[in-house]
DNA sequence: CAGTGTGAAGTTGTTCACAGCA
DNA sequence: TGCTGTGAACAACTTCACACTG
């Protein structure tokens, strides 16, 4: 959803501010198991260690009202940010690649609470091929076309070997995936239609390292 | 490592440019494998979609020099960014929290190769705890103290239930941990002097759905 | 002339300063 | 006074323009 400012044009959202939102969603989620029932920006700022006008910006792009003095209404701010970020509708993904990591990702409760249903694995290894993790079936690589069909989704996630990451991609493309999330370090190259979002701990790794020896 | 500004203040590493150069690095080992010796910055630009003059200096930074019309040496390139990065150094790290995420960690071999060593894991399911993974032993957590000073280490992983991440954190911190990579999406106060680094894989999640649905 | 390298301009994101409100 | 909310100033990052080099 984009806001609208006082001239009427769009607005888009700042990506620093939606990769901000799930943590304070987070935070609020445990202040309301501790019956808060009003939070201000500062507090908010403090436990995030950040400008309480930055919380500001970013929570009036959901388009919450607070009120002064008092702050924000926590069960309000849940409800409006996992709106705000879709949390709440289901959107179908296939996995590619499940290693370790994709079966972590299956395993993880928390992907299907904030709206990612992982609806079909597939894989090469004879020895995953056909079997089941939580209920959601681990298909041959070759069945996607006719499978993916039948349950569709518009988002591919890749995990699997970093080689492998670009045939996978354009099999999901060739299909008609709308979004890659990319697990692996290699970057993948895809028609300017199709959204990719990388997600890489070697990335995290290097800015802890660096801060380290710094 | 900081540059050198012709003035020769310091200036900081941008942290954007931190966090691009594995993705690069991994780009460059491909490269290597099929035996390409050199590589312009346009050429690397154009496999991560982005600007060519942004590439060239992100790669000024490790200090790498370019010869111009033939580009960098490929071998150079691994070899610089992997000690820029710190990649060749090896960091121990404690692991809190042995649930799927956890063991995905430990069972990666790609946080070994690029330096980082998980020396012990630490729970309080007892169904884990003494059980060794990777040859990596999991441990009651009321043990930590004890052992963490016969193998030190500066980073402390936490993979535990959202809960527990800043009892984990105290507990990590008290002993003497110099950074904290959490994976939980819950937000960690530490003192000043302590690195925290969030990874959480909802904000990659917001960043997608919202790309999707705008 | 096809590449690196870099200061300047432009864009995006954050912080400051202050108006308005209960 | 303590809070939200917002335009303006500032800082960080990216892109542009162009000098330089083999």
């Amino acid at each position: 959803m984009k806001n609208r400012n006082n001239h009427g044009s769009s607005i888009q959202v700042p990506i620093p501010t939606l990769r901000r939102l799930p943590g304070y969603l987070s935070f609020f989620k445990a202040l309301k198991i501790n019956g808060v029932v009003y939070v201000s920006s500062s507090q908010i700022a403090s436990a995030f260690n950040m400008d309480s006008t930055l919380v500001t910006k970013d929570l009036s792009h959901t388009g919450i009202k607070g009120r002064t003095k008092v702050g924000y209404n926590v069960d309000q701010l849940i409800d409006t940010v996992i709106n705000f970020l879709d949390f709440n509708s289901r959107e179908n993904a296939f996995l590619f690649g499940v290693g370790n990591l994709g079966r972590a990702l299956i395993n993880y409760e928390g992907l299907r609470h904030y709206g990612l249903e992982i609806v079909a694995g597939f894989d090469i290894d004879p020895g995953i091929v056909n079997t089941s993790i939580k209920g959601i079936k681990i298909h041959p690589l070759e069945e996607f076309r006719d499978l993916s069909v039948k349950v569709p989704a518009r988002i591919g996630i890749i995990t699997t070997p970093d080689s492998n990451a670009q045939e996978v991609a354009d099999l999901a493309v060739a299909w008609g995936i709308k979004a890659i999330w990319n697990f692996t370090p290699q970057s993948i190259k895809v028609p300017a239609n199709v959204i990719v979002e990388n997600t890489s701990v070697y990335s995290d790794l290097a800015v802890i390292l660096h801060r380290l020896n710094n």
